[in-house]
DNA sequence: GTGTTCACG
DNA sequence: ACGTACGTGAACACG
């Protein structure tokens, strides 16, 4: 295996992270935030790289700034600030505390030191990383040599790494030419004069052409330009002297000390001492709970024996924890089991001579009915585990979904780093983009290294998840909904829905036909044939060739979204025959073409329900999508009659009326609202009728259309300008409904004015069920992000325990389809709405239960109503 | 990979 | 003056 070393820049790294970082001092008054910026690069490198060995170069006096001995060209650049000069030396203590070599030399510029270390590192089979924030670098960079160049965007450090191939794509120059590049253009930060009047342009022309400052002189008659050759030939001196200036020496007085720069463990007293000083309690945190990966490994086991594995699943069964990691192939069938224990040991075992797959599922099958599972991404397993009862499983991908829902994507490894202050090792860093199965088969040894840090950090996470989700008061949530939940996603998963391919394919043709049509209409209209799905192309034609009015909406150009083109469709008939167009093409690319690719046997379409994605606990159906099947629109509608239920089954579908707004009666507790419900289910009739001071029966159908949709602005969080948009109506109009929306259901206002300030207060909302939604945008200075933030303050609760409700219904629902023993099946939920694909004889008890668990998921101040049909397709039943 | 558009609740 | 309704996912164009 090649020896790897990292090398990094230590001022123009303390550079960058001054300059990335918000200022922070320690309560005795020192900056801090050069170093911890630093650091956070540092671990972050070496988790990453996981090098042998590691070096710090400085510069000797500090500040000196490359090349400052050429008096003549200094003076461009800004002295180092006193907050950060006094950073300096306290980050070279923390180094050395942490006994990380570091070199310097007098007379010798850190950039110097660097590409002589790299470059002899390299000739001995190194492989080498430069970190630095500094770009003049890149003229080291080799097959051999990646240079490495941190950036902070927006709190966060991104690394752009650089190869030969990297500079060339990036410069169009190779990293020796980029030397020769930088001769020509200067570059002011570094006091490299460059050639007057040869500009990035021109340089980079130049050198593609020349390949070097010399080679380029050689044959400077063929010069085009007048001025550059003129300017090149009178600044020749210039140009050498700047390609000296640019040169960094790979030859110099230095070598690398590998005894020192070995990597050892950093985590070490002194620092911490040093660390604690600084108050960096982040990174403090970080040196309690590490172990070393060292320590951790010698309690990773393989197994292969059959003796082995009977204890091993034997004494998982009395474990008070075992976590459980399952490596399976493209097939899903088992390659191996990993098993983990509270105390750390871990086991590995292979599908393997007497331990067949048969056998392992069926030790797993009886682990799961007894023993207590921890893992990740629970519904994956399945396949495997008895779902009947989740009490004595725990997923800790759903746990860490709670505590913070508005992360992208949930791993092990963020998990253990987040809860546990312990780094793993990243899939792709390993293995690329390799799936897990098949980098199994080449290098064995590693994945079963992965695979047991995912599984010991699994079960060492669960107390400590656990724990955060009752101080959080999101154990029960756990407990009662997500995990039971998961059991219920599965089946529907497994389950499916069926389609009528013939009718799905001949909706497409039908389609097909029309848009055929409406293409040549429009092309004759605009006079000209061009991409209409292009929006680019589109704004052109419409809004500079046909010169429409409507100006820039959007960053890249105009807007050509539907209201803006509805507002034109008077100006052109072409208007029309777009919108048609993007309605059909939409229904046939997304729907009729889209789903097709997803049947599968006995025509059954198996979307993925994910449980980790939305922001406030609603579910997400992917591939396909199955919750944006067309309802608005009747053409679009007609796609519901591809989906059909199995034979001697039909569907029952039954959907929650209005339940947000229900909610929000309940969670507000206003008076006015709540008796509404009472009363009467036309809730918007109603609202319009207190809004408008209009006799209930008086009320037209414009003022109930505006009642409805103040009753969803209320529940979006409402805005005036939303409303005025969504009603077509002034800002001050929208305005005056509010306020007397507000007037009418005070307790309303004072509900969301609540959650606003709650959210300002605590960072979070809660839903009814205590699940929390961060909303950090309230803290922000910008208004717009701020004004967000308020929106979603007021939303999330509403939409969450809607979610919750709906949950709830579908946990209960599922179970009594299974204890009645019922071939009924749920098999798909849309936010407000399930649908069961209902056994003919069981149609009656279906309905019985749908009315009885949805409507009695909840206890609210107002009743739970549902609106339930049937039908032999999905159009019919809903 | 990002932005735009549009389908749903 | 700013430029938004809340929550999603898929297709497509384009850099």
């Amino acid at each position: 295996m090649m020896e790897k070393l990292v090398l990094i820049d230590g001022h123009s790294i303390l550079n960058r992270a001054f300059y990335g970082v918000p200022d922070l001092t320690n309560s005795s008054g020192l900056h801090t935030n050069a170093i911890y910026g630093f650091l956070n690069i540092l671990f972050k490198i070496l988790e990453e790289e996981k090098p042998d060995y590691l070096t710090v170069a400085f510069d000797v006096h500090a500040p000196t700034f490359r090349h400052e001995i050429y008096k003549e060209y200094k003076g461009t650049r800004k002295p180092m600030p006193e907050e950060l000069r006094e950073q300096v030396p306290v980050m070279k203590e923390v180094l050395s505390a942490m006994g990380i070599a570091t070199v310097e030399k007098t007379g010798l510029e850190a950039d110097d030191i660097l590409g002589t270390l790299a470059k002899k590192s390299e000739k001995q089979g190194m492989a080498v990383s430069l970190v630095s924030g500094d770009r003049d670098l890149l003229q080291i960079a080799t097959d051999g040599i990646k240079v490495r160049i941190p950036k902070t965007k927006g709190g966060k450090t991104e690394i752009e790494d650089y190869y030969t191939s990297d500079v060339v794509a990036r410069y169009q120059v190779t990293p020796t030419e980029f030397i020769d590049l930088k001769a020509l253009m200067g570059d002011t930060a570094d006091n490299i004069p460059g050639v007057p009047k040869v500009g990035e342009k021109t340089a980079t022309e130049l050198i593609r052409t020349y390949h070097s400052v010399e080679n380029l002189y050689d044959h400077i008659d063929e010069i085009t330009k007048k001025a550059v050759k003129e300017s090149l030939i009178n600044n020749r001196k210039l140009a050498d002297l700047s390609k000296d200036l640019a040169t960094i020496r790979t030859d110099s007085d230095v070598e690398l000390d590998k005894d020192k720069a070995r990597i050892h463990n950093f985590y070490t007293e002194d620092a911490y001492k040093i660390l604690k000083k600084l108050e960096f309690k982040n990174l403090l945190s970080r040196f309690e709970k590490r172990v070393s990966h060292d320590e951790i490994t010698e309690k990773f086991h393989t197994v292969t024996d059959l003796a082995e594995a009977e204890n091993l699943f034997e004494k998982a069964g009395k474990e008070e924890a075992t976590g459980l990691y399952l490596l399976l192939d493209e097939k899903r069938s088992l390659l191996a089991v990993c098993l983990s224990f509270p105390d750390g040991e871990t086991f590995f075992c292979r599908r393997e001579g007497f331990l067949t797959e048969d056998y392992l599922a069926d030790k797993l099958r009886k682990l799961s009915e007894t023993g207590k599972i921890v893992c990740a991404n629970i519904k994956e397993y399945y396949d495997f585990l008895q779902t009947d009862n989740t009490d004595h499983y725990f997923d800790i991908i759903l746990a860490a979904y709670l505590l913070n829902p508005l992360k992208n994507d949930y791993t092990i490894q963020d998990v253990a780093n987040e809860h546990l202050g312990l780094m793993l090792q990243e899939k792709t860093e390993m293995f690329g983009k390799k799936s897990l199965s098949a980098a199994y088969a080449e290098m064995e040894e590693e994945v079963i290294s992965y695979i047991s840090f995912l599984v010991y950090a699994c079960v060492k996470a669960a107390p400590v998840l656990k724990k955060k989700l009752e101080e959080t008061g999101m154990d029960r949530l756990m407990k009662e909904i997500e995990m039971p939940l998961t059991c219920v996603l599965y089946d529907m998963e497994k389950e499916g829905i069926r389609v009528n391919p013939e009718k799905l394919k001949a909706y497409g043709d039908t389609l097909a036909g029309r848009i055929k049509e409406l293409e040549q209409e429009i092309y004759r209209k605009a006079g000209c044939e061009f991409n209409i799905n292009s929006p680019k192309q589109l704004g052109e034609i419409l809004f500079e060739r046909m010169k429409l009015p409507g100006g820039k909406k959007t960053k890249t150009g105009y807007s050509t979204a539907a209201d803006v083109l509805e507002k034109l469709s008077g100006e052109a008939p072409v208007v029309a025959d777009i919108l048609e167009y993007r309605g059909l093409t939409k229904l046939k690319s997304t729907y009729a073409d889209g789903l097709a690719v997803y049947i599968g046997e006995e025509d059954r379409i198996h979307s993925t329900f994910n449980q980790t994605i939305t922001a406030t606990g609603r579910i997400s159906s992917t591939e396909p999508n199955l919750q944006n099947i067309p309802m608005r629109m009747e053409l679009g509608r007609q796609i519901r009659k591809v989906f059909i239920p199995r034979d001697g089954y039909l569907f029952t579908d039954a959907d929650y009326s209005q339940i947000e707004l229900r909610v929000l009666a309940h969670m507000s507790g206003d008076k006015q609202l709540i008796e509404a419900y009472r009363t009467d289910a036309d809730i918007h009739r109603i609202t319009a009728s207190k809004v408008f001071h209009t006799p209930f029966e008086e009320v037209t159908d414009l003022q109930r259309r505006n009642a409805k949709a103040v009753n969803f602005g209320i529940v979006y969080g409402i805005s005036s300008f939303g409303l005025s948009q969504d009603l077509s109506i002034s800002r001050k109009e929208a305005t005056e409904y509010i306020e007397q929306y507000f007037a009418t259901y005070p307790g309303i206002k004072a509900f969301l004015d609540g959650a606003v300030a709650h959210a300002k207060e605590n960072g979070y909302v809660t839903t009814m069920y205590g699940r929390r939604r961060p909303v950090p945008e309230l803290s922000s200075s910008n208004f717009m992000q701020r004004s967000f933030g308020e929106r979603v303050a007021m939303n999330s609760p509403i939409q969450g325990t809607a979610a919750d409700i709906i949950k709830i219904a579908m946990i209960r629902v599922h179970q009594r389809l299974k204890d009645e023993k019922l071939s009924s099946k749920l098999i798909l939920q849309v936010h407000d709405e399930l649908l069961i694909e209902t056994k003919e004889e069981e149609k009656d008890k279906v309905r019985e239960i749908l009315e009885e668990e949805m409507k009695g998921a909840a206890k609210l101040a107002v009743e739970l109503e549902i609106d339930l049909h049937t039908g032999y397709d999905w159009y019919e039943a809903k």
